[in-house]
DNA sequence: TCCACGATCGGCT
DNA sequence: GCCGATCGTGGAG
């Protein structure tokens, strides 16, 4: 399967963040590979006052500043990270959030992933919760600091095309957990999917 | 140097 | 529905 190229990622962020509906996310560990394809997303843009780029370029959101298909990865709460596709052009600061998938393969690692800690063992009793949230993808996708900045054009990381979402089956909503901005209707997910995090 | 806060999650009421 | 965990970041002073 052919890896998204780099002309798909430059798109305009909002375009971007629905069409990355669908499409699917591989990270290759080694000679396994975990997949999934993405069901929620939320678009964060370069006037957002909810968006990290807001108050312009600092060491902490540089990779959001990259031209689009780069991994933008951060920490937060003291204990979670999640991870952006970046989008658009150069100098910007656009990225797309990715906010639940489907598991494909690599159920086994993404489960083994999410229940490394014993504590929270009881939280994934059921199978839609193993990947139904931004920090959930993240932990159950391996992705931390150290994919942080790194390219979706390279071979450990990369879309591929994954199925059409028609337009009807896309419903638009406002973004969840930020304090600012709140009005935006700038998260997308598919109607009817199981996996999304919240309907 | 300090310190308030966060694009969350899971457990508890 | 609410609350605590937990720490890197960046704006304020």
């Amino acid at each position: 399967m052919q890896k998204l190229p780099r002309s798909f990622y430059t798109q305009r962020t909002l375009t971007v963040a629905k069409e990355l509906l669908g499409k699917i996310f591989i990270h290759k560990i080694g000679r396994r590979s975990i997949s999934g394809m993405i069901v929620e997303t939320e678009a964060y843009l370069f006037n957002d006052p909810a968006s990290h780029s807001f108050r312009g370029l600092t060491e902490r959101n540089r990779p959001m500043f990259y031209t689009g298909g780069f991994l933008y990865v951060y920490f937060t709460y003291g204990m979670h990270y999640c991870a952006n596709i970046v989008t658009f052009k150069e100098g910007i600061g656009e990225a797309v959030l990715i906010r639940a998938v489907e598991p494909i393969d690599g159920i086994g690692a993404i489960i083994t992933n999410r229940h490394t800690d014993v504590r929270h063992f009881k939280g994934v009793r059921h199978l839609h919760s193993l990947t139904n949230g931004p920090a959930k993808f993240a932990e159950a996708f391996s992705l931390t600091k150290e994919h942080n900045g790194i390219d979706l054009c390279e071979d450990e990381i990369f879309l591929t095309k994954g199925k059409n979402v028609s337009s009807s089956k896309i419903v638009t909503t406002t973004r969840i957990g930020i304090s600012a901005a709140t009005e935006k209707k700038w998260r997308f997910y598919i109607k009817d999917s199981a996996w999304v995090s919240k309907k």
